[in-house]
DNA sequence: CATACGTGGAG
DNA sequence: TCTCCAAGTAT
């Protein structure tokens, strides 16, 4: 089978960017950007990134803000931070070069098991096996795994090493991968041009259409959030960077929280701006409202605006405030959801109406 | 072993 | 409109 697909990948593979070239470094960020994100979307970002941080001392001497700047829109911001610290300590530690060796690079953050594959195959031609999206997916199919794949990771990860060629490892877990990507795909995969068709147990039962099996999640759970929009007389607007820990890690946000059972908006708000930063407010008029769906739960945010009454703010439950205009607010790395709001701001310093964003309708 | 962690695209 | 999920890792 080995012969069979390497054949097909030399006819049929993907011409990425971060392939068949001589750059660990290189290959070590897209297989970060990679991570849960399709290859369309990393293009770009991919590009942008090595003009911006051609090097890994490069990227270990920038700041955090203009790292977590260049991912903006990326998600998964921990990846960011993780290769932003992991950069450090290759300079630090390794002399600024990538570790060839399975048990020192996954000490690095942000490389698990099949990233670490993934580099030393790529970029070193190491025959470690890899087992992502892709790949557990096409060995689902290939011995029509009777479960989900998350209840047979043993088993994969076992599959996907005996499997692997030791003479080609780099061409053979790339080929893997464009299997998945091209035709051994989620939906109406192309058995008919694949190149191991003759294989595969799945395609000779015809259940290739069944598998992988998924697992049932419930659905999203949904919150309403009061934000707000605080200007002050200098038409300042107050923003607040996020702890480093958790959801949105390190990025800037207009402040606001969950609106308690009960709770109108404009008392939500209040309310937690005098927990959350330590001054009064009024609160004003609606400015937008967004509904954002994250990868575990949804939210609406109803923004206000609001004016800066009394008191200094104070970071009491984040890292830093600041108060920005609108002309600079453009430097700071912000999610998504909060995109919207500066883009509604902007229409609204522009003279236009209120507008609501509405990417996913509420489902309450 | 289950859950947290973003965003955009496809059907 | 809504669900699924895509080059996963950390805890």
């Amino acid at each position: 089978m080995r012969a069979e697909l390497l054949a097909w990948y030399g006819d049929c593979g993907r011409t990425l960017p971060w392939r068949n070239i001589d750059n660990s470094y290189a290959i070590w960020i897209s297989e970060i950007m990679l991570q849960q994100t399709q290859v369309k979307t990393v293009l770009p970002y991919y590009q942008r990134w090595l003009e911006q941080f051609p090097t890994v001392e490069a990227l270990a001497a920038a700041d955090q803000q203009t790292v977590l700047k260049a991912w903006e829109g990326l998600g998964y911001y921990a990846r960011a931070r993780n290769l932003h610290q992991a950069a450090q300590r290759i300079v630090a530690e390794h002399n600024g070069e990538i570790p060839k060796d399975f048990d020192t690079i996954t000490t690095l953050p942000g490389i698990g098991k099949t990233t670490a594959g993934g580099i030393l195959s790529s970029a070193f031609n190491l025959p470690h096996a890899i087992l992502d999206g892709n790949v557990k997916r096409v060995l689902a199919r290939l011995v029509a795994l009777p479960v989900p794949p998350a209840r047979a990771l043993k088993d994969l990860w076992q599959l996907s090493e005996i499997l692997l060629d030791p003479t080609n490892p780099r061409d053979f877990n790339q080929a893997l991968m464009d299997l998945g990507a091209t035709l051994c795909t989620r939906r109406n995969p192309q058995c008919d041009r694949c190149p191991c068709q003759a294989h595969c147990q799945a395609y000779n039962r015809n259940i290739q259409s069944e598998l992988p099996m998924s697992e049932t999640k419930g659905p999203l759970p949904h919150k309403q959030i009061g934000v707000a929009v605080i200007w002050n007389e200098q038409d300042q607007i107050l923003i607040d960077r996020r702890k480093q820990e958790g959801l949105l890690g390190g990025l800037w946000e207009f402040p606001g929280g969950k609106i308690e059972p009960g709770e109108t908006i404009e008392d939500c708000i209040a309310r937690e701006i005098q927990e959350e930063l330590g001054i009064e407010i009024a609160v004003g008029d609606r400015l937008c409202t967004v509904t954002h769906a994250y990868s575990h739960f949804k939210v609406t945010l109803n923004v206000h605006h609001c004016t800066h009454l009394s008191g200094e703010p104070q970071p009491i439950e984040c890292d830093e405030v600041r108060w920005v205009t609108l002309d600079t607010i453009e430097e700071y790395p912000f999610p998504k959801a909060n995109i919207h709001i500066i883009n509604a701001l902007r229409a609204y310093a522009a003279g236009q109406t209120p507008v609501d964003v509405v990417e996913t309708a509420p489902s309450t």
